[in-house]
DNA sequence: ACGAGGTTAAGTGGAAGTGTTTAAATCCAT
DNA sequence: ATGGATTTAAACACTTCCACTTAACCTCGT
């Protein structure tokens, strides 16, 4: 039974990477080939990936359209609005202000510039109160 | 070669559970037990968990410590304390503050009620300003 | 106690990941 | 262009994961 992504191989290469050693010098140290550390670290960071996707997939689940955010928003303002598009329709939204904002940035970042909402934020909320960004 | 942590039989069945269906009523749907659905399903959640495990291997590799946030801090006003903190060490923060507010709450929602930091948070930074919560 | 929803255990076939080696192939800077 | 660092290809045992079944077992609320 695995109880980690990534592998105590991988950790300590990805480690020794992150202390600026080469492939060749961890090939040494660990006694393999720099080929074998080369694919091992690759294969490392390709589960870094899956694991940032597999956490995208768990904020964008399922919901229905909510409103917009124009372009130019504070996005300390937003929660408010959405708070409020939420009431109008009689449901909870089940995130406060900051889990919204987090939602948010992680949704979409390349919509956002610091505090500035950069480009038109659609809303998306299912029955629950579950809130999603596009 | 698999491009993604969670299958498609694992999205689809968190996808309906979100929505409500008991394991009974997708496996009728998609035609199987619902023993497998429990099964499926467990191992889809076991996968979220270990992809944010990893994500939080990959922040917390090498870094040193940087300060405490106390309990009963105001969530808003973390960041500020983490910016004046790298400052005097003369590291220059990669994170505004909304990136800094996310960083913390993705890291230890645990440790976070509503705008409240519930329990002492050790704060780390490593030279390239990246931060990570404890 | 009954039933609905959920969990667990044990086993199976097939698919994919892991760590390895060896050898050849790119980069990139001095 | 020579040498150091990195990447790729192909192949190999070995392990783990995935979806699935069957059957039994909790745990609620009514």
């Amino acid at each position: 039974m695995k109880d980690s992504l990534l592998t105590e191989r991988q950790k300590a290469i990805l480690r020794h990477r992150r202390q600026g050693l080469t492939q060749q010098q961890i090939g040494d140290l660990i006694g393999t080939s720099k080929a074998n550390i080369c694919i091992i670290e690759k294969s490392a960071l390709e589960n870094v990936r899956r694991a940032h996707e597999a956490l995208q997939f768990m904020y964008t689940l399922d919901a229905g359209f909510l409103c917009v955010i124009p372009s130019g928003a504070d996005l300390l303002t937003v929660p408010e609005t959405i708070f409020r598009e939420a009431s109008d329709r009689g449901v909870k939204v089940r995130y406060n202000t900051i889990g919204l904002i987090n939602r948010l940035c992680d949704s979409v970042p390349e919509h956002v510039k610091a505090r500035l909402v950069k480009d038109e934020i659609q809303v998306y909320m299912n029955d629950d109160g579950e809130i999603y960004f596009e």
